[in-house]
DNA sequence: CATGAATGAGCCTTCATTCAT
DNA sequence: AATGAATGAAGGCTCATTCAT
């Protein structure tokens, strides 16, 4: 059981309320409550009694997706390849980073509003970690990467691609070039004889 | 001669509005030209004359060391391994944008508000775009690196950096390392035999 | 119902806002809705959500007198004598106009704010024409009248007795020698035997 | 001799100033002396010693005209028809007024900023005194018609066709049709036999 | 005399949040 | 639980006027 169990009209407003929160991010207009609640047609104390903040409410939004990254991850572990679950992992986390606009505040963000933010995150660099130490352990991974920086490369990469900018599908496209690359440099070094 | 002649107190005022916005930069806080105003112990309108917008006010910040770093550019050329020549320059860049705030939102801007900004982008782009073709022509990088993606990935790179967090000089220290990663990933992909 | 039914408290603030308007109005002040919201003792934003603008503010106060004289226009198309009729509307709106500091820059406006001001101008000039036609079919006004010039003719009364000063009762008399001669001007040139 | 002599440039500014007064004038702008010193390419400064308020330069924009209408004035006294010679001058001073924006609101200032405006004033002022009291003494207006009548009966007119509207000669048009009205009206009102 | 930089009061407007209904 | 009116701090910007150069 995810949520406390909410009475039917207060469960109405709140998927009115995160509807209308993800149409806002998805146009890239930034979140504010009192906006919200107009455009879902509800009172603003609604809005702030669901979420006390807007960043409570994009964690929210953004819940959904970082659940399906997880899920991935979980699978992505069942791949005998280590390289290849990780590259597969890696490759999905930054799709979703930059085709999903809610996602990049909150991976950056060092401090989450809800626990359920910190339990997802907390899992997705778990799985991370696991895939990450699994290929070094097959050294098919550069042993000075650590697990910490995981994120903040995807991050690094999400953030370059918006820089490039371009129309989503280039976006896509970019963000598969770059982490290529970045994935080429974190093989290991052949030995020079 | 760069810029206009400005009387003996402008001139002086113009110094104290960027020493102030340099110290709100550097403590992490957004410019707001009436905070810069009062700090400064100058009347709004002042500042207002002198920057229209704080963009401007940023630019001109951030302009010292866009030129440093030009002025680098120019050094690079002259180095005659291409590859120690591209390594050099984007490693000055990446330490610039970690070093300093004013950088990255500048760098990382698609519409520039002063002349001599765009001038001073054009032409590390320029100096960058010349030495990676040069080390493209050494074989030293992969050929499907474009010198459009140069620019976007430094951003992406410093702000990985910011993600991962720490002092300013664990900050010097991972951008070395998520850049060395980087450049490895850069490097044309020997022929397996 | 005209309007839409407000909370009491809101409409409590609804009520202090038009009175604190009305007595800036009346001292000749402009309207500020910053000072409105000051002297009403409540705060900016309440006086902004009630009137978006100035404007809409000005017309809010004007809207009775404006509402009184189409209620008059009504009545005087009763009048079996068709110039009286003519006459003694006009003369109402002049008297208005001078009596009224809110209604000149209203009446003169050629765009309004509120859509309740145009609807009420609409029945003052709708008035007006009715009354002018009708008594140019009886033949007591020149045929080369239009009805579009009612509206300018009263606004520069209105005009000339401000330029021409003078206590509030002075002024009202000059009103209404000023319409009284215009009157007679409109008068049919009598036949030159 | 009007003015102060002036030095040479000193004198040039004084043109330049006034000259870029009358275009804004002319394109309804409001005078703003910052803006004025700004178009002119002079210094604020310069204008402020020129002029000292907007107001004073707008009424030194004006004078040009006030003098036409005032020697018009002169001459309506040589004619020997007295109501000719008062319909002409008024004629004269009502299409000044819709044809130039600087006059309104010199005409109906209650007081002015230059001694040299106040002159001008009371000229046509008098002009006016004296045309309409031998048209008076020749029974060809209502005695119960006064001379300080005359100036805001003719802001008015003005400010009845600028609340018409229409093209610049369309106002004129209906200026003078209006100034018909009012002086049909002004006329005695001959014995009901 | 001319200049134009500096001033700072003052206006407008927005927004996150609270609280009475 | 839901509502939405009220709040007022905060920020942005302009403009008439002064004064040092």
């Amino acid at each position: 059981m995810t949520t406390t169990q909410l009475r039917k009209d207060a469960a109405r407003n709140w998927e009115r309320i995160v509807a209308t929160a993800r149409d806002l991010v998805d146009q890239g207009t930034a979140l504010q409550l009192n906006d919200v609640a107009r455009r879902a047609g509800l009172g603003v104390a609604t809005v702030y009694r669901h979420f006390a903040t807007p960043e409570a409410l994009l964690e929210t939004v953004a819940a959904p997706c970082l659940e399906a990254l997880a899920a991935h991850g979980e699978q992505a572990l069942a791949d005998t390849d280590p390289w290849r679950a990780l590259e597969s992992f890696l490759s999905r986390v930054v799709e979703a980073q930059v085709t999903d606009a809610a996602l990049p505040p909150v991976a950056a963000a060092t401090t989450d509003t809800l626990p359920r933010t910190t339990e997802l995150k907390r899992s997705l660099a778990s799985a991370g970690t696991t895939l990450l130490e699994r290929a070094r352990d097959a050294r098919a991974v550069r042993p000075d990467l650590a697990a910490a920086d995981l994120v903040p490369l995807m991050c690094g990469i999400a953030h370059a691609v918006t820089v490039h900018g371009g129309t989503p599908t280039d976006r896509i496209d970019t963000a598969h070039r770059y982490l290529a690359t970045l994935l080429e440099g974190m093989r290991p070094t052949p030995p020079t004889t």
